[in-house]
DNA sequence: GTAGGGTTAG
């Protein structure tokens, strides 16, 4: 188990725990920790905890999560900040982020990270009101926020369409000049400027920001891909390819450049992607598609997928995405079919239709809006028994709905409510689904919400 | 030698 070959002695458990766990091997962790508490815990420390709690974290393994937990106490290590704040980032992993809550409470003096560790637990448990919630409390607590709390309120900004928390964040980073150096920081606010609506803003930010990673250049191709603007999206992608070929002249030797080459990566070609689709531009596509695959190596994945039968089917290529589907050397999901569901609804093709709601019961069963969608096109086509005969089975089985007035003030309840309100979840899931209907119609969250009702 | 970070189909 233990490498000898790099070295003379035989590494440091702890050194070979940091190693497994760098390298993701979780299983190698646990078994040389249990190896060495058979020894006896005095060849345990607080280092080898740290590790083999972060390789709980990593894989969101509960028991024995808990069971490192047991033995923080049981050493004595319950005041170390170090094993406190990693405990906070295993529970959030595990769901339990009440009990990330409660070690949290239990340290006496808490740094920007803990802080920040809460935080990142409630904006990843889905609680982004509740993670600026506690953002204000470490600061009135004078604890100050750094590049790495800034980043995660920005995330928790985004999932609440809150632009004014933004902005606010975006004035703090100017005061302090050490932050606007940080890339991932820049990056996170031209997100939260082009999630939040204001999508000028952060096409000015990334414009003005002299050093980009791919990250950048993502971001803001996948921001203005979102906002239906695909020839700035597919601009950007030139630039950026363009950018690397300057690079490369520049310089003379492979080494003195290759590291500064900008490599588009699977998030990247998401973003093109769905610019194409907006855009009708079928070919465009494909070639990006098989540029991807061909000349940067990317796999693609079920998104990738998503992104080609989207665009075949607005296209009105029904067959060839149905094909497409069927060739994929990935699950489809029932989200994917029901792109081809929706598509066939607006083309009127009822034998693709039938197949792609009969996946989709399959993989999920039954939902009003795809009955509706066959209830349509049976209707289109005049075929009225089958028309009743769905119209009858979804009045026995009534899914939750509701009125625009009713998301109305589900959205009033929503921006008032704290993250622990018994409908929160309802509130949000029906937010989250009136957000994607706008953002479908063109509509930017945070901009002009008081225009909805 | 130790803790907290970003871009992802509809």
């Amino acid at each position: 188990m233990v490498n000898f070959q790099t070295s003379h002695r035989p590494p440091r458990p702890n050194q070979v725990l940091k190693r497994h766990l760098k390298s993701n091997s979780t299983t190698k962790v646990l078994l040389l920790f249990r190896n060495l508490l058979r020894k006896g815990i005095s060849s345990i420390d607080s280092f080898s905890l740290l590790f083999v709690i972060k390789a709980c974290t990593q894989k969101s393994l509960p028991i024995e999560g808990k069971q490192m937990h047991a033995l923080v106490v049981k050493l004595g290590f319950e005041t170390n900040i170090f094993l406190q704040t990693s405990l906070i980032d295993l529970y959030s992993a595990l769901g339990d982020i009440g009990d990330a809550h409660h070690v949290f409470d239990e340290i006496p003096t808490k740094n920007v990270v803990c802080w920040t560790a809460l935080i990142s637990g409630f904006v990843d448990n889905r609680k982004p009101n509740k993670a600026l919630q506690v953002f204000r409390q470490m600061q009135i607590g004078n604890v100050e926020p750094d590049q790495v709390t800034l980043t995660i309120a920005l995330s928790a900004c985004i999932d609440l369409g809150a632009l004014e928390m933004g902005e606010w964040i975006h004035t703090y980073v100017n005061r302090r000049k050490e932050l606007s150096k940080d890339l991932c920081l820049i990056n996170a606010l031209i997100n939260m400027y082009a999630k939040c609506g204001d999508i000028e803003i952060a096409r000015r930010l990334f414009d003005s920001t002299k050093k980009k990673d791919v990250t950048t250049w993502t971001s803001m191709i996948v921001g203005h891909a979102l906002h239906g603007q695909a020839e700035e999206a597919l601009g950007l992608f030139a630039a950026m390819k363009e950018e690397n070929k300057r690079t490369r002249a520049k310089k003379t030797s492979y080494d003195s450049w290759s590291g500064l080459l900008i490599v588009p990566n699977d998030v990247t070609f998401i973003g093109v992607l769905m610019a194409c689709s907006h855009a009708g531009m079928v070919e465009e596509g494909k070639k990006h598609f098989r540029s991807m695959i061909e000349d940067y190596g990317v796999k693609p994945r079920l998104s990738h997928f998503g992104c080609m039968v989207d665009l075949l089917c607005r296209s009105g290529l029904l067959q060839e995405a149905y094909d497409l589907i069927l060739d994929m050397p990935v699950q489809p999901n029932a989200v994917l079919w029901r792109t081809l569901l929706g598509a066939c609804g607006t083309r009127g093709n009822i034998d693709l239709a039938a197949e792609a709601r009969a996946q989709i019961l399959e993989l999920e069963g039954s939902r009003v809006d795809d009955n509706i969608i066959m209830s349509n096109i049976y209707a289109a086509k005049g075929m009225w028994d089958e028309k009743i005969d769905v119209r009858e089975k979804m009045k026995q089985r009534r899914a939750p709905g509701c009125s625009s007035i009713e998301i109305g003030s589900l959205i009033n309840e929503f921006v008032t409510a704290d993250d622990d309100h018994p409908l929160k979840r309802e509130i949000y899931e029906a937010l989250g689904y009136l957000i994607e209907t706008m953002k479908a119609h063109g509509y930017s969250p945070g901009k002009s919400s008081s225009s909805l009702y």
